[in-house]
DNA sequence: AAAAAGTTTAACCATACGGTTGAAAATCGA
DNA sequence: TCGATTTTCAACCGTATGGTTAAACTTTTT
């Protein structure tokens, strides 16, 4: 009930997290929206790259860009961390259940089939 | 209030987890701790690869590797998923907020928090 | 001791990444 | 219309990634 086939969309959201830059943008956007030039002052790279991370940002669905005008304003999409958050919880828990249960039967060595 | 310094640590963590792959080796260790042979054999691709994976997410703290004889036996760590937990619970519930306090001055409501 | 088994490491390949700069495209202000 | 502003796109660079195969290392088996 867990496997779907929203596996790509998983590898987009967690690459796109993984990086401290887009991290950092992600927050500065939890601020409010702005726009690219406004995101990007900040940072000590260029505009163009931070304009590249908000696009690996909107292709993971965490981000949209709405064009007005000349500008684009960025948003934050809350839901797109759905299925990390739940992925995470999930396994975690699952994990720590398996564990506990190792830890229930101290001493006695289940053979690991195949 | 949130930046400390484990920022290379979720790092590590959301790029481990970014990969299917990686995913797939974990979801195989929730079900038992595995040598590296018995995780590597459903998978497609080559030992060696699957032992890189390892050190993947053996790096992100994920997974340890214990040395028993000629093998090497992999156990999950779940503790490792709890900053990527709540980074994403803290960011999501966080945004959902601030998208709220939007939707209440249009007037529309749409958030779900946890 | 020698062979076999389990893993890692090294070398390599193709591609992707994060970064740069500079040109192009679209819109605004004069 | 022209120039300035905002953003993307294209080309490029150095490094990292995920994959391969082959060699090396450690431990078990014979």
């Amino acid at each position: 009930m867990f496997n779907h086939m929203v596996e790509h969309h998983l590898d987009r959201v967690f690459h796109a997290l993984s990086d401290p830059t887009r991290r950092a943008i992600l927050d500065r956007l939890a601020e409010g929206e702005a726009t690219v030039g406004h995101v990007s002052r900040p940072f000590p790279i260029s505009f163009a790259a931070v304009s590249k991370h908000l696009g690996v940002l909107e292709r993971a669905g965490l981000v949209t860009r709405e064009a007005r005008g000349r500008e684009r304003v960025c948003r934050l999409n809350p839901a797109a961390l759905g299925d990390a958050r739940a992925w995470l919880a999930f396994h975690q828990r699952f994990w720590a259940e398996r564990l506990d249960a190792l830890d229930a039967m101290v001493g006695q060595k289940s053979g690991e089939p195949d």
